[in-house]
RNA sequence: CAGGGUGUAGCUCAGCUUGGUAGAGCACCUGCUUUGGGAGCAGGAUGUCGUCGGUUCGAAUCCGGCCACCCUGACCA
């Protein structure tokens, strides 16, 4: 399941002027809109460096921001989208504390998944309290008491607010922020399948999504994912293609498949253990070097042709057993974990080091060998590392490496032991899952939206359910949904803008049209203006009007920096001719003289082609 | 948290090596001039030099602690 921008963007019925009321007429000289002429030092992502010289935010601490007007108006159309396309799919909207107990976190057992990611506090009387990094459990809890019938069911909420996570690392602006604007939406079901089940209200809020982030005219691909801290099964993010967007995601180009880096499967990849052992065996001594390049280097050799064996123990409900899983995989890959899990079919978790040392596993210098050392030791290997090549690998003691390893000889147990499995991260290149013959491709995108299908982690968690038709208590299925609203902002940035500043899609743009007074004090370009104004405003077009005593150079590089669509320049040369000046801020050069007659017109077109 | 870097005017930075009590550009204020792509002239205002301590007759400068912010990595909307 998967859509891109392209695909889906014949749905955007709801237009970019507002059709119910008049639009806004602001002056500058009576707003406030704090351009600089040059960027702050420690802002590096293009989003970052627009938004602060736009004068659309500033900075207060590390991941935190005020919004002034310029950006506020654009954060409040986003919303605008994202409440017309929730209340198509009949979610309704409320709004919950920023507090929330800490008692309740415990519940589920977040308090400790989160970790250091929550901002805590200590009320008078010395309760926890945390200021909430998402609302699944006060939902739950108000919903405890709230609906006990299946007749109320199912039932979408959602809330814009405001939310906070205690990041060890903000960074690059609104991308990536200790408190920031999120919608979060939450479903809940009598079962998962059926009408009015999870899957089917999900693929609501799937197709939501995709409506919300075209509208905002944004390029985008819907991606499987994996679920993380929040849990659940199935879930899906929506990734907007962004060169600095901190995610990498595969797709095929074929089959139109696209995963997160996390999750993305890979195809069908050919694997023996068999061949002839013909090099010798040799253990070499390779101390002190970092870095499996280092090594590679020193046995004559590369990263391609080591094993790589990481050491992870199973997830036991006895603290005081140990079980390992040796996970091998060449050296130029990355081990997933999640794979791993899979593969073996319980939880996995890296080994603690000490201990693993302790059991004679020498971190670092760990070779498949071991599953003939220690009981109970499962052995996963990727397929690119089951080959029958001559590797060099690890020689289960500190400093030592060994070369000429072969599968068939050198194990020293069965190689029916050896499970063969996916347990890595896919890269460019390798072949896809769902089209043969095809090659997976990465790219960079900003994950703006997240949705999940939770199931009943949470209702179990906190014993929510409701009397069912046959008169006994279930439990309540759930589903969550997510935006990242100020992320979504600096998204639309990030993706569009030139050399000079910002390039607003129209929908988002914090106004439509631009009108700059050539001559702030001339009494024909201000009549001219207000007139052209008040017609634009009456079309439901936001108009801002640059009346600053400023000469044309700042207030045409102030034009181009805020980004606004449509930008109509007052001067005599023009009016004498009974022109203004007419140019949409994604072309070039100098625009064009238009009728006054026509002018209006001419905007209103080009904001709705936009 | 690990590794690296930076804190001096609203912003960008110089000054620190070699201690002597703080500067430039932009922005800001006043006046004149100018008015189609960040104008010119004249005048003016602006600082706990991140913070605490140490050395010294004297510290922005040397030494130490702390704090803040940024960048690279593991998490997430």
């Amino acid at each position: 399941m998967t859509t891109t921008a392209s695909a889906s963007s014949s749905t955007g019925e709801a237009g970019v002027l507002s059709t119910s009321a008049r639009g806004d007429i602001h002056r500058w000289s009576q707003t406030l809109i704090p351009t600089t002429r040059e960027a702050p030092a420690d802002a590096t992502t293009p989003s970052h460096v627009f938004m602060v010289r736009a004068g659309l935010i500033r900075q207060l601490a590390a991941g935190v921001y005020d919004y002034l007007p310029l950006a506020w108006r654009s954060l409040r159309k986003i919303q605008r989208i994202i409440r017309e396309e929730h209340e198509r799919i009949g979610a309704m909207e409320m709004l919950f504390p920023a507090f929330e107990p800490m008692d309740l976190l415990k519940q589920t057992g977040r308090d400790e998944a989160y970790g250091d990611d929550l901002f805590t506090l200590t009320d008078r009387h010395g309760r926890g309290l945390a200021l909430a990094p998402t609302h699944e459990e006060p939902i739950v809890e108000m919903m405890k008491g709230a609906v006990t019938s299946y007749k109320q069911l199912p039932l979408s909420l959602y809330q814009i607010q405001t939310k906070y996570r205690d990041e060890p690392r903000p960074r690059s602006g609104l991308l990536r922020c200790r408190e920031f604007m999120m919608k979060d939406a939450y479903s809940f079901h009598l079962a998962q399948k059926g009408e009015g089940g999870l899957d089917a209200i999900y693929d609501d809020f799937y197709e939501a999504y995709s409506r919300i982030f075209t509208r905002c005219g944004l390029s985008f691909t819907a991606v499987e994912a994996e679920s993380g801290p929040i849990g659940g099964s199935a879930s899906h993010e929506f990734m907007v293609h962004a060169e600095s967007g901190e995610d990498k995601i595969l797709v095929c180009p074929v089959s139109g498949y696209a995963a997160n880096v996390e999750k993305a499967e890979i195809g069908e990849r050919a694997w023996t253990f068999d061949g002839d052992a013909s090099d010798e065996l040799t253990k070499r001594h390779t101390p002190g070097m970092p870095g499996i390049d280092l090594v590679a280097g020193h046995l004559g050799t590369d990263a391609a042709g080591m094993l790589k064996t990481i050491v992870f123990e199973r997830v036991l409900k006895d603290p005081d057993k140990t079980k390992y899983v040796l996970a091998v995989v060449r050296g130029d890959h990355e081990v997933n974990e999640a794979k791993v899990r899979d593969a073996v079919g319980s939880g996995v978790r890296l080994a603690d080091e000490k201990k693993a040392k302790a059991d004679g596993l020498a971190i670092g210098y760990v070779s498949p060998c071991m599953i003939g050392r220690l009981t109970g030791t499962t052995l996963v290997v990727d397929p690119d590392a089951a080959q029958a090549n001559a590797w060099a690998t690890g020689a289960d003691e500190m400093d030592h490496h060994v070369t000429g390893w072969y599968w068939s000889r050198d194990l020293g147990v069965d190689l029916e032991k050896a499970k063969v499995a996916d347990i890595r991260n896919a890269e460019e290149g390798d072949p896809s899952p769902r089209a043969e013959g095809a090659k997976l491709q990465t790219q960079r995108g900003i994950e703006v939206g997240h949705i999940f299908k939770l199931g009943t982690k949470y209702s179990d968690a906190m014993g929510f359910t409701v009397l069912a038709e046959d008169q006994k208590p279930r439990t309540v299925t759930m589903g969550c949904y997510g935006i990242g609203v100020s992320r979504t902002m600096a998204a639309c940035v990030e993706m569009s803008h030139d050399a000079g500043g910002i390039i607003w899609p129209a929908a988002v743009a914090p106004y439509h049209v631009q009108i700059i007074l050539m001559k702030h004090d001339d009494e024909r370009q201000i009549e001219t203006a207000n007139t052209l104004a008040q017609e634009l405003a009456a079309r439901g077009a936001d108009v801002l009007i640059d009346d600053r005593k400023e000469r044309p150079g700042p207030k045409f590089k102030d034009a181009d920096l805020i980004g606004i669509p449509v930008r109509l320049t007052l001067g005599d040369k023009a009016l004498d001719a009974g022109g203004v000046e007419f140019k949409r801020r994604k072309d070039e050069g100098k625009g064009e003289v238009v009728p006054i007659a026509e002018v209006v017109d001419r905007c209103i077109s080009a904001l709705e082609s936009a």
